[in-house]
RNA sequence: GGGCCGCUAGCUCAGCUGGCAGAGCAGCAGACUCUUAAUCUGCGGGUCGAAGGUUCGAAACCUUCGCGGCUCACCA
């Protein structure tokens, strides 16, 4: 195991963080984005790479925090579209999001309805981190030290921020690494006039003329500008791995300055980082949401695809390049593809070669939300899973029982992949895709030709069903009735399809008449 | 203006410590009386964006250029 050459992403950058920092008994991993607004596919991919990383490095045999920084601290910028009740959303304009009202009043904040949607949903993924929250922890003054620190080192900050913008930006005038949420009408609309040298600062406000000089350990509204919060936060929490956007990641860009400013300021080596780009939908999560200012989230991904196969999407893609998540039909290509790594796994399929396997081993370890299961999972292709449910019109229950050789123990996967299947055909999928079966009684407006080569089929191929060997001997079977009544076989299958299911296509009738089920068959062709 | 990423088969991409250019899809041929991207078998297909350089050897490393995208300089 030692001497294989890591060749996953995340191994590789587990090892890059030991060899940056050495051994350590504790090695910090960090996240975090603020939460003003629904925290989207993209915020996610931010903690499922730093997740990723972080059981690299217990896999290594690492002891790690991980931890997830909400930045409810920010300002409340604008209100996002599709958010209820923008009216009064709009009046707290300017204010901390944490101290916004919950527009859907489920929580105390705006901020806190987002955190709490995340926090909820993210064990299903298997995440764990521990979450800080950054609103408390400024206005608990734990940050004292460190804004005073920075207002010491002004003039510094002021030269590394400097450093990257040409002359028409640089910083004009008085400038100072501090905002201030004024602590009358708790907007950030703020000027600082003045800093004792020690604890005190002097503010006024824009908005309600409020002017206040305050102790920094006491004065709950002050907070360090983003660019010097970052790295001050590094510092703090000893972060040794944080990755970011590609928005944070370029020249001059925020990780840039802040990298500078944790060794200047608070003397501490960045930490290992990478960039991870941004991420394309593909297809509509579901019919509802295609509201003007929609924005896909965990839970809308998680009703389409399993926790497993969530996690495979970005384990198994290189957190660098851009790639998309699809609701169409390539939904059915990526349980395929998961299930194909999964019999790597398992060795019941063959790699390419020996490099390819030991990665996708790797993939589908790091896929699993808990640890490897014990036995291989039931398979079921997903394709196949869409048929049968649309054939018990949705009853998970009924096709799972009718599953050959499920085990108890590996029900609960099956089941899951079924509720995604279920909401895909019926949300997602588009309309070829999708069928009900008849009900015994309805009857199919037949040519007679076509009743009587149904009969013929009915008679003669249906009702001995569990008689043939496989699949292809059904296919046979049914050509061999169509030629025996003189009629195309297309016409037969369209016949068949009309009787079944009210549409001239459908699923390969050889396997669909079996998936259906005998009993069922005959029940709704019986009065042709 | 600075920086970052990409440019490889018709399409989507893999190939990233340099060692014979790969996969999926599409295409073509054949098979199955074949429907829900039907299935199986076989085949063809690339000046690796361009030019230089390093090297026994470059798609890969270096330099320059072209094209496309993103990003920063206001705020997080």
């Amino acid at each position: 195991m030692e001497q294989k050459k890591t060749i996953h992403w995340a191994d590789q950058t587990a090892e890059k963080i030991i060899e940056t920092w050495g051994e350590k008994d504790l090695y910090t991993c960090a996240s975090g984005i603020t939460p003003s607004g629904t925290v989207h596919v993209g915020n996610f991919r931010e903690m499922i790479s730093v997740e990723l990383v972080v059981r690299a490095l217990r896999d290594l045999g690492k002891n790690v925090r991980f931890i997830y920084s909400w930045d409810d601290y920010d300002v409340f910028r604008k209100v996002p579209l599709n958010m209820p009740n923008p009216e009064m959303l709009e009046k707290y304009l300017r204010f901390p999001i944490t101290m916004v009202p919950d527009p859907w009043g489920r929580d105390e904040s705006y901020a806190r309805h987002h955190e709490v949607d995340v926090e909820t949903i993210l064990p299903e993924v298997g995440i764990y981190p521990e979450f800080l929250y950054q609103a408390s922890k400024y206005r608990s003054g734990t940050y004292a030290q460190g804004i005073r620190r920075a207002l010491e080192m002004r003039e510094h900050l002021k030269t590394i921020l400097d450093k990257y913008r040409d002359e028409d930006h640089k910083i004009q005038g008085e400038w100072w690494p501090v905002a201030v949420f004024c602590s009358s009408c708790n907007r950030d609309t703020t000027q600082i006039d003045g800093w004792d040298g020690e604890w005190g600062l002097t503010y006024h406000c824009e908005t309600c003329g409020h002017s206040e000089t305050g102790d920094i350990r006491t004065l709950k509204g002050v907070k360090l500008v983003w660019r010097v919060d970052w790295p001050m936060r590094w510092a703090y929490e000893k972060v040794d791995f944080e990755p970011a956007g590609k928005d944070h990641h370029s020249q001059g860009g925020s990780f840039d300055t802040s990298k500078h400013v944790v060794e200047d300021v608070y003397g501490r080596k960045p930490p290992v980082t990478f960039r991870y780009d941004f991420i394309g939908i593909k297809g509509s999560p579901g019919k509802m949401s295609s509201s003007k200012g929609k924005v896909v989230d965990l839970y809308d991904l998680l009703r389409v695809y399993q926790p497993e196969v969530v996690r495979y999407l970005f384990a198994g893609t290189r957190p660098n390049t851009e790639f998309v998540i699809s609701f169409d039909l390539d939904v059915i290509k990526i349980y395929e593809d998961y299930d194909r790594t999964e019999r790597i796994y398992w060795g019941v399929e063959k790699a390419k070669n020996e490099d390819i396997e030991a990665l996708e081993r790797r993939i589908y370890e790091l896929s699993q939300v808990d640890r490897v299961p014990e036995e291989m999972p039931y398979q079921i292709p997903f394709r196949h899973l869409c048929n049968l449910l649309q054939i018990h019109l949705g009853d998970i229950d009924q096709v799972i029982a009718a599953l050959p050789g499920l085990k108890p123990s590996q029900e609960a996967r099956v089941r899951r992949r079924a509720q995604c299947a279920w909401y895909w055909i019926t949300e997602c999928a588009p309309e070829d895709f999708r069928f009900s079966l008849r009900r015994p009684g309805e009857r199919a407006g037949l040519s007679e030709t076509e009743a009587s080569a149904l009969r013929a089929l009915r008679d003669e191929v249906v009702a001995n069903l569990e008689a043939y060997g496989g699949e292809s001997e059904v296919a046979e079977a049914i050509y061999a009735v169509a030629q025996r009544c003189g009629i195309e076989p297309k016409q037969l299958f369209r016949a068949s399809y009309q009787a079944l299911i009210g549409k001239d296509q459908g699923p390969r009738l050889a396997g669909f008449l079996r998936a259906i089920g005998k009993e069922k068959v005959l029940a709704i062709l019986e009065q042709y």
